[in-house]
DNA sequence: CTGAAAGCGCTAACAT
DNA sequence: ATGTTAGCGCTTTCAG
C-alpha cells in the first residue's frame, strides 16, 4: 500500500534482485537472445515483485521506433464527406488488427485547409507507418504522397486511388458494385437510369461512373452523359438534387437513379418523397455504402455493401509485414469484393 | 534531390553552421530561455537549410513525456452500445481541441473481456493524461478507474459517473433531457408515457429514468415502475420491445414512450410500424441523442440533442490544463446542457 | 549464456 | 545570452 512511491531506476533494482545485469533483463522481458530459463524464471519474478514495466519512452527511443501507425483522417466538423459508419468501422479495423501487434495508434486530424505534412510525421519519428482516409485526387494531397513515396515511407491509402501512380491502396470493387446495381435495375425493367455521383476527386467516384457505363453498354444501350448529376457525398446534396429528378420523373425521362453514396440516396429520396414521388414506386433508387441509414428509410434502400471493415484490417496488416519485412516489393493495391444489397427501394 | 541520405547527427551539424552549441539550438527550437534575436535566426535559418527536424522519439524520452492523449474506447465490433454518431463526434471534438495543443492521440481500444489496464498505460509511459468513453458502473471498470486515481493520473469520463466516486467527469443533463420530454408529451395530452431504458450500468440510464419519474411526480401523477421496459441500447432491443408496447397501446394502457436512445427507439418505431402503429398517430416517441437516424425515420424521430462534440472538446482541454497546471483541484464534473428537438413522431 | 559499455538525440541544470 | 555537461532508461554490439 505504501510502496507507491514510483521507483525511478527500478530496472537496476529488477537486475539486483535477480542477480544479473541489466543486459539480461533486457532480453528476459523483450524475449530475445538466448537465456538460461533458469535465468529468465529469477528475472521474470523479480520484475514483478517490483512491480516493474518498461519505458515505453525509453524502449522507442533505443530502439529508434515509435511503435505507432500513423492514422491520418478528414476532422469531422458536425458533418463531413465521410458518413460516420464509413469512418468508424474503417477505425474499428485498423484498430483491431493494429492491437493484435502490439501496435499503437496515433490518430492524426487533418483539418481542411491546411497543408499536408505527412512526411513529417516520419521525419519526427511520431510514426513508423501511416495509414490515410479520405485523401483525393489534387495538388495538395498528390504532392503530399509523393513526398512519402520518395522518402521511402511505408504509407497505406483507404479507397483512393490515383492514376498512374503506384501507391498502396486498399480499396472496394466499386466499379463491380454500381455495375451490379445497373444490371440490377434494368432487370427491375428500368430503362433511364441516371446516375447521382460525388466529386470526380474521388476516385471510386469516377469507379462508379464506369461500372455504370460498362453495364449500359453491355446491354447495348449507349451510356448518356446528360443523365449523370454531381453532388458532394452529403445529404443535402442528395435532397438538393430532387427538384430536377422529380421533373425528369414526372416527364418520363428518368425511371430509376443510382447515387454514389447512401447520404445523397437518402437525401434525393427525402426530397422526391417531399414532392409526392416515392422511391420503389413511382421510381427505383439505389445507394452505396449500406450504411446504417439505409436500412432506417422508408422505403428501406437498396445499397452496395463494402466491407470498410475489412479494408481496415487489410491495410493494417499489410503495413505492419512492412514493417516487420522490409522487403521492398512493388506497391500492391488490394480491391475488396462489394455486395448488392436489395431492398424495397429499387422493386418497382 | 541527392541530400535524402536522412543524416543521423544532423542536430550537430546545425549548431556548427549557425555556429551555437546545440543547447542553444534546442533553445531556439523550443522557444525558451532568452536568446538573442540574431541568433535565433542563424539558427533557425541553418535548420532549414539542413532540413532538420528534432526527433519526437529523443524529446518525448528527454522531457520523460510522451505528449500523448490517450483516448480509451470501446472497440466496435461491427455494432456496438454506442451509436457510431456518438463515437464520431466526441471524437471529432477531442481531435479538435488536442490539436490545437500540439496534443496526440493515442487510440486504445478496449475489447469485450479484457482486463482494463489503463494504469499500465500510464506507467509505461505511453500517454500523459486519457479520457475514456464507454465505462460502466461495473467492478472492472471501477476498480480500474480507482487503480488510476490512486496513482495520480490525469484522466477524465465522459458521459458516466460512479456514485460517491469523485472522478473528473464530463455529462451531459440527461435527466433534464427526459424531464423535458415528459413534459412535453403531457403537453401533447400523453397520459400514460411509458420509458424504455438502457442497462442500468450507465449511469446516463439512471439520470434518464430520474427526470421521466420527476417530470411526471411534478404533474401530479405517480411514477409507476411498471411503465418500464429495459433495452440495451441497440436498435434491435427496441424493435423486440415493440411485441409487448403494440399491445400496451392498442389495449390503451400506453400512449407514449420515451426511448434512452435513438437506436432503441428507430427499432421500436420500425417494430411498431410493422404492426400497424404509426408513431405521432397511434402513439407519441421520443429518443435520445438526436443522431443522423433520428432525422431519417418516418416520421422524423423527436429526440434529445446532446453535445457530444463539446463533451469531447471540455474533456479534453480540462485534461491538458490538468497536464500544464498539475494545481491538484479537486475533481471536476462537468454537465452540458441538453435540447429537446421536437419532430413528428412526438405529435399526436 | 551473460556482462560491460557505448550510445540513441535531446533537455535542463549549472556555469560563465 | 550562451556553452558545458550530465543524464533520461533501454537496446545492442562486442567480449568473454
Amino acid at each position: 500500500m505504501d510502496d507507491l512511491e514510483e521507483g525511478l531506476i527500478r530496472r537496476k533494482a529488477v537486475a539486483q534482485l535477480a542477480g544479473v545485469s541489466e543486459a539480461t533483463v533486457s532480453r528476459v522481458l523483450n524475449g530475445v537472445g538466448p537465456v538460461k530459463e533458469e535465468t529468465r524464471k529469477r528475472v521474470m519474478e523479480a520484475a514483478k515483485q517490483l512491480n516493474y514495466v518498461p519505458s515505453a519512452l525509453a524502449q522507442q527511443f533505443a530502439r529508434q521506433k515509435s511503435g505507432n501507425l500513423g492514422v491520418i483522417l478528414p476532422l469531422l466538423p458536425k458533418v463531413n464527406v465521410f458518413s460516420t459508419y464509413y469512418f468508424s468501422e474503417i477505425l474499428s479495423g485498423i484498430g483491431h488488427t493494429a492491437k493484435q501487434s502490439g501496435y499503437d495508434l496515433l490518430m492524426l486530424f487533418r483539418e481542411p485547409g491546411e497543408p499536408r505534412e505527412y512526411a513529417h510525421l516520419f521525419r519526427t519519428q511520431k510514426i513508423d507507418a501511416c495509414i490515410i482516409l479520405g485523401a483525393q485526387n489534387i495538388p495538395s494531397d498528390y504532392d503530399a504522397l509523393k513526398e512519402l513515396q520518395r522518402e521511402g515511407h511505408p504509407f497505406c491509402l483507404i479507397n483512393q486511388q490515383y492514376e498512374g501512380a503506384p501507391f498502396n491502396t486498399v480499396d472496394a470493387d466499386h466499379r463491380m458494385g454500381s455495375y451490379d446495381a445497373t444490371v440490377h435495375l434494368m432487370k427491375q425493367g428500368c430503362q433511364r437510369i441516371w446516375f447521382l455521383n460525388g466529386p470526380s476527386a474521388f476516385s471510386n467516384s469516377l469507379d462508379r461512373l464506369e461500372g455504370y457505363c460498362q453495364a449500359l453498354e453491355t446491354a447495348g444501350e449507349p451510356f448518356d452523359p446528360n443523365r449523370v448529376l454531381v453532388g458532394n457525398y452529403s445529404r443535402k446534396s442528395g435532397y438538393e438534387s430532387a427538384d430536377i429528378m422529380a421533373e425528369l420523373i414526372r416527364t418520363g425521362q428518368a425511371d430509376a437513379v443510382i447515387a454514389a453514396n447512401d447520404r445523397m440516396a437518402i437525401g434525393l429520396l427525402q426530397g422526391l418523397k417531399e414532392r409526392g414521388l416515392i422511391a420503389g414506386e413511382d421510381y427505383a433508387l439505389v445507394g452505396c455504402d449500406d450504411s446504417d441509414g439505409a436500412r432506417l428509410t422508408d422505403p428501406p434502400l437498396t445499397s452496395i455493401a463494402v466491407p470498410f471493415y475489412e479494408a481496415g484490417c487489410e491495410a493494417t496488416s499489410r503495413m505492419l509485414e512492412a514493417l516487420t519485412e522490409p522487403v521492398l516489393t512493388a506497391p500492391f493495391t488490394a480491391k475488396l469484393p462489394v455486395r448488392l444489397v436489395v431492398r424495397a427501394s429499387s422493386q418497382v
